[in-house]
DNA sequence: GGATATATGTTAGCAAACATAACATTTATT
DNA sequence: AATAAATGTTATGTTTGCTAACATATATCC
């Protein structure tokens, strides 16, 4: 077989050189650890940093879990009303602003919360188990940095 | 005004335990920037993949780069569909292989791709402004090691 | 060498995850 | 009091991916 028949193999080129490759491959990576990891709670990476971010903040409004997430508030509303049909979130009226709702965790929302925690941290060892203690907390730092700086 | 009116205060929580959160927050960054860096070309990170790896193996097919990018092949269709229009890839029969098409980059292609090129490495120094130059080198090979025990 | 399996590009239809624009209601500002 | 801004919602559209089915072409297996 003649060598210009041979095109399976991929020289990915200069994408090697660009962080911005490397952050995408990572990022689908964990992600789909996450997804395979979370697959029995049934809970996407998108839901478990709402539920997150509820848990931490009880009473929350849709338009704060928005902005933190970084997200549009009518993004927010599909969202919500999938954890609240499932169970896990209850939209009760604000005290302070009628025009808001308070978002809290059910007690069905706090168990499967605690749950997918766990879930996520065995997603992430799997994530990093081909990188050392202090290599992994070596990427955290450097991410956190280079992340702040950026203020998503 | 009371502190429980107060919901701004973003806690974020055990999310800082999260390699997953960190590298999404990073990724998200690093495509703003590119997307942004790259306004004045219209190419979008998925198309600036399918250029370089065209670019460096011309007459690449299809599948081929579907493969290497990790997406389904009905899925090239459209995207080269949009290169093709925009007349920076070329779909040549190949001589091999009557089923699939050698793509290879136009002139105006390769010109844009040069521009593209640069633009990204540009978006990089901005995504890693942050950190110093050897901080940079680290953080690529910690994400290098990641994903190859991924082996996307 | 002929039957069967696999690969390629394509279309069609679908879904997730976002966005923008407009709206009614409520709260802030001036 | 008048005007501006924020909240949740709906409607609509876009992007980016998927699966399934197909016609065609190439490989593989007895």
């Amino acid at each position: 077989m003649s060598d210009t028949a041979k095109k399976k193999a991929k020289n990915i080129g200069p994408l090697n050189d660009l962080m911005t490759y490397h952050l995408r491959r990572a990022q689908v990576s964990s992600f789909n650890n996450f997804t395979a990891a979370m697959s029995e709670t049934q809970i996407t990476p998108g839901q478990f940093g709402v539920i997150t971010l509820i848990s931490s903040n009880q009473g929350l409004s849709q338009s704060a879990v928005a902005r933190a997430l970084g997200v549009e508030r009518s993004t927010m509303v599909a969202v919500i009303d999938g954890l609240e049909k499932r169970g896990l979130v209850v939209r009760k009226p604000s005290l302070t602003d009628r025009r808001s709702n308070a978002l809290e965790l059910s007690e069905k929302g706090q168990q499967v919360y605690q749950q997918a925690l766990k879930l996520a941290h065995q997603a992430d060892q799997k994530t990093t188990s081909a990188l050392s203690a202090e290599e992994t907390t070596q990427l955290v730092t450097l991410l956190r940095k280079l992340n702040s700086a950026a203020g998503i």
